[in-house]
DNA sequence: GCTATAATATGGTCGTACCAATTTGTCCCC
DNA sequence: GGGGACAAATTGGTACGACCATATTATAGC
C-alpha cells in the first residue's frame, strides 16, 4: 500500500532478517502450504549461503509470529496462524503502550464489536452454541461470591456468544479484550449486589437470543454493558481511593 | 484465564523458549520499561547460565514479535509494539488459513466496526482530520481511471475515518483488513460506473461527517459498505469465469 | 574545550563439535 | 509374511570459540 517517492535507505538488514523475509513471503504467497515441512537446516545453509546461526535466528523469528514451528529430530512444519497468536499480539499492544490504553477506549470497541454480535448470534445460534451459553450463565450463577470465577464466566461467555456467530473473526478480535479486561471486571464482581444485577442482565440477552430477536438482543446487550461500564468505573475509583 | 483441572504436561521447553518467556513477562510486568536496555548478550549468558546461542534466539524471537529491538554495536532495547506489528498478525492469520476466510466474513466485521466508526468520527473529527478526508477524496476524484490508485485512496479514506475517532484502536483492528480486500476493491474499480458511484458514496460520508450528523454518516456508510459488497462480489464472479 | 584518533564494548556471522529426539532401516523371530 | 526389537541415520538443540562491523567511550593533541 506504500509507493512514496522516496524510500528510506536500509543498511542491509540483518541477514536472519532476509531470510525470514522470504520464507515468509513464500508461505504468504502459497508457495509453501501449512503442513509442509522445510528442507533441513543444514541444508537451508547451503541454499541461502550462510551459515546455520542465521538459518536458526530466521526459524526462530518466524516461530514467534506463528508461522513455523520445529520439533527437535523431526524438523521444520509451515503452520497457520492460531487465534492465541494474534490475540497476544493485540494483547501485548495494549499493555506496551507507556500511557496504557485508558478503559473508556476499551469498553467503546467492545461495545461496538458486542452489540452486533448480540444481533448476528440471535439469527444463527445453533443448538450446540445455546447450550454452551446456558452452561457458562450456570457457572456464574454458582459462582457468584468468588469474584475470580465469577469474572472469569462472565468474560467467557461473552466470548462464547461471538463465537456464536459464526465467524471467527469476532472471537479473535473480542478476546484480547476480554483478557485485558479481567482485572476490572473481578474488582467490580466484589461490590454488593453487582453478580446479581449482571446475572439478571445476562440471562436477557441470552433470552433474547434463543428467541432470535436480534434487535432486542442487541438492544439487552447495550444495556449490559453500558450498565457494566458504571459499575467498573465506580470499582476503580474506589480501589484507587483505599487500595 | 486458564485453571482446567488437568494441564497438559510439556516436556521441557526448548531453552530458548524459556528465556524468551521470563524476559517477556518482566517486559509485560512493566519491571522492563520500554526503552530500557537488556544487559549485553554475553552477561545474559551467564545470568541465565546458557550458550549466546540460546540468548541471541530469544531475543530474536521477542524481536519478531515486536517486544525488543537490536542495534548492532549498541546493545539490545525494549520496544512497544506497534500498530503494524499488530495488524501484521491479523493479516498472516487472515492469508495463512488452509480455507481463507471468505470475503463475506471479512466485509461482516468491517460493516460492524465502520458503521460505528462513521458515527464516532462525525462526533469527533477534528479540523485536521476533516483535512485529510478532504485531501483523500480528492486523490481519490483523480484517481478513478486508475483502479490501484483508486482503490488504496479508497481504502486509506477509511482508515482515516477511523483514525478520526480519536481511539487508536479502530485504526487497527480495521487496517488489516483493508489490505485484505485491496485486491478485490481494485478489481471492483475496473468495472464501468464503480468510481462515480463510490465517489458519491464518499461524498455522501464525508458530509454527514462534516455535519456531525452521527446517525446520517453511519447510515451513509452502510449503504456505501452494502453497495460495495454488491459491486465485489459482482467482480470476483466476473474474474472467475474470464480470468 | 574541541576535534581527531584510538581503544573498548556490543551485536552479527561463521564453523565445529556434540547431545537428544525422532525417524528410518534392518534383522530376527514367530 | 508380519511384527517387533534393535541399530543406524537424520534432524533439531546447545555449547564454544573466533572474528568482523559498528557504535560508544576514552584518550591524546591541539
Amino acid at each position: 500500500m506504500e509507493d512514496r517517492l522516496y524510500s528510506p535507505v536500509k543498511r542491509q538488514d540483518r541477514l536472519s532478517i532476509q531470510v525470514a523475509n522470504q520464507i515468509q513471503d513464500l508461505i504468504l504467497s502459497k508457495h509453501l502450504k501449512v503442513g509442509d515441512r522445510l528442507p533441513p537446516e543444514r541444508e537451508l545453509c547451503q541454499q541461502f549461503g550462510v551459515s546455520r546461526t542465521v538459518i536458526r535466528e530466521a526459524i526462530r523469528a518466524l516461530e514467534a509470529k506463528g508461522l513455523l514451528t520445529s520439533q527437535g529430530g523431526s524438523g521444520t512444519y509451515v503452520k497457520g496462524l492460531q487465534s492465541e497468536d494474534v490475540a497476544d499480539s493485540i494483547g501485548m499492544y495494549i499493555t506496551t503502550r507507556d500511557k496504557p490504553i485508558s478503559h473508556a477506549k476499551l469498553m467503546e470497541v467492545r461495545r461496538v464489536l458486542e452489540v452486533q454480535i448480540a444481533a448476528l448470534a440471535a439469527e444463527r445460534a445453533t443448538e450446540e452454541s445455546i447450550e454452551e451459553l446456558d452452561g457458562l450463565l450456570a457457572r456464574m450463577d454458582e459462582a457468584q461470591d468468588d469474584p475470580h470465577a465469577f469474572a472469569k464466566f462472565d468474560l467467557e461467555f461473552h466470548v462464547a456468544l461471538a463465537h456464536a456467530t459464526g465467524n471467527e473473526l469476532f472471537e479473535i478480535l473480542l478476546d484480547p479484550f476480554m483478557d485485558a479486561l479481567y482485572e476490572a471486571r473481578r474488582l467490580a464482581s466484589k461490590l454488593p449486589g453487582v453478580p446479581e444485577e449482571a446475572m439478571g442482565l445476562h440471562r436477557d440477552i441470552l433470552a433474547k437470543v434463543k428467541a432470535g430477536d436480534a434487535e432486542g438482543a442487541a438492544q439487552a446487550m447495550a444495556v449490559h454493558l453500558d450498565q457494566s461500564n458504571r459499575v467498573i468505573l465506580r470499582a476503580l475509583k474506589q480501589q484507587a481511593t483505599q487500595p
